[in-house]
DNA sequence: AATTATTTTTAGACAAGCCTAAAATATTAT
DNA sequence: ATAATATTTTAGGCTTGTCTAAAAATAATT
């Protein structure tokens, strides 16, 4: 067995930001990319690269960017099913908005007790997604991504889409599809597409018609539905 | 508003051993006695004292013991409260032992968000004492001792009483109160006292006859039932 | 290819929270 | 009251994780 020792919260949250910029196909991680990601200046990212690099959590050659090894990406996996669990937790159990969860799942996610999270997947029957659309790992590290999810920004008019994902990064976005009422699930039929400002007039279920911003329309993740 | 601003678990974990040592009648804590409950050595003690000091959260004078402030000793409640609330989560719902909670609790109870506290304190339906019968500070920081409450190796032979908290800072009690099927809640009555050892000898309600040692019977608490 | 701009690393510093060893103070025993 | 003992504080040092400023390496332009 792997030591699979304490890691620092500043260590789990390198691993993990590595992980999301990395991207499915796992390309290489750059010390500025990084820096912005983690609000911090790039000589911190060094030091810590090199710390992570000597516990051969990630692969780090100097100048060259950095990536995760198969035991840093586990770790780093971990922790995002944590995070998204303890979401979707906030969001079923305790009667959450899908903009109020983010920051309190950063603290949650570092709790080590497997014990616990496997318990709090198992109360909400094992959730495929997080309350952004967001896939859950599985408890061996698996991650189910949703093949067919599209840009709603990149859809032809008329299409019949449904809401499948949409991006958890920004407090106002998640703020103003609640006033609008537009949620995962949210059935949408592409009406119109402004070329001057690359807006689209759209029909939303329950909603009726309005309009959104090429900007965030490029926030929300669709797939389509036949009808 | 006095501000609250985060502390750190560091800073916390001390406040709440200084309410802990200093007991209901808030008699001074000794550097000594906190180093040994903090796992530390006396000078890292001295030096948190001074920072707390300085943040008007324990009165501290030199070579003159500490105790909290006001608004320290807010903040350790709600620490308590936490912790409390969190045992209690892990043990109602998601299966927990009450010989496997507190040291989850110790990481849980330095999570920042009012909202997910009294989130889970609804789900639980506002419980008045956690697994190991210690009362929950409420929202607004009432502590409701139990005043009746008695050690169980204080008892004379042939009283009745019902089991209402036992010590959790023994992992091997807890266990072997599990493997005795002694609970809170358990009703016990004393029918001898050994003069020899102290020992005391029981008849424990569902389990029968039974003999507790004196250091057993010194970290259980009772009440008088009358029947 | 040489110059300029950008990115990354190194060097040195700092706060938090801990440590050991030594000095200062308080307590207890004679 | 003095000496011996116990407690507490000070002094100085270490690790983690951050920073700024300067140097080095890489990338982009001319
Ligand atoms: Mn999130
Ligand atoms: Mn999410
Ligand atoms: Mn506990
Ligand atoms: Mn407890």
């Amino acid at each position: 067995m792997t030591k699979v020792s304490a890691l620092s919260q500043a260590e789990e949250n390198y691993l993990k930001e590595i992980f999301h910029l990395s991207g499915q196909d796992k390309i290489k991680v750059s010390t500025n990319g990084l820096a912005e990601k983690l609000e911090s200046k790039a000589s911190s990212i060094t030091d810590m690269l090199k710390k992570l690099g000597d516990k051969k959590l990630v692969s780090y050659e100097k100048y060259k960017g950095c990536s995760l090894t198969k035991k840093g990406e586990k770790i780093a996996i971990h922790i995002i099913r944590k995070h998204r669990l303890w979401e979707t937790f906030l969001v079923n159990k305790l009667n959450f908005g899908w903009d109020e969860v983010h920051d309190v799942a950063e603290q949650l996610e570092h709790i080590q007790s497997l014990k616990l999270i496997n318990g709090i997947d198992h109360i909400l029957n094992y959730p495929k997604v997080d309350p952004h659309g967001d896939p859950i790992p599985d408890k061996d590290g698996n991650i189910d991504y949703l093949e067919s999810k599209v840009l709603l920004s990149e859809t032809a008019i008329s299409s019949k889409v449904e809401v499948v994902q949409v991006s958890e990064d920004s407090l106002d976005l998640l703020q103003y599809l609640d006033s609008i009422k537009l949620n995962l699930g949210s059935k949408i039929e592409i009406l119109e597409r402004v070329a001057f400002d690359e807006s689209i007039r759209v029909k939303l279920e329950g909603n009726g018609e309005l309009s959104l911003s090429k900007k965030v329309a490029e926030n929300i993740y669709v797939k389509f539905i036949q009808k």
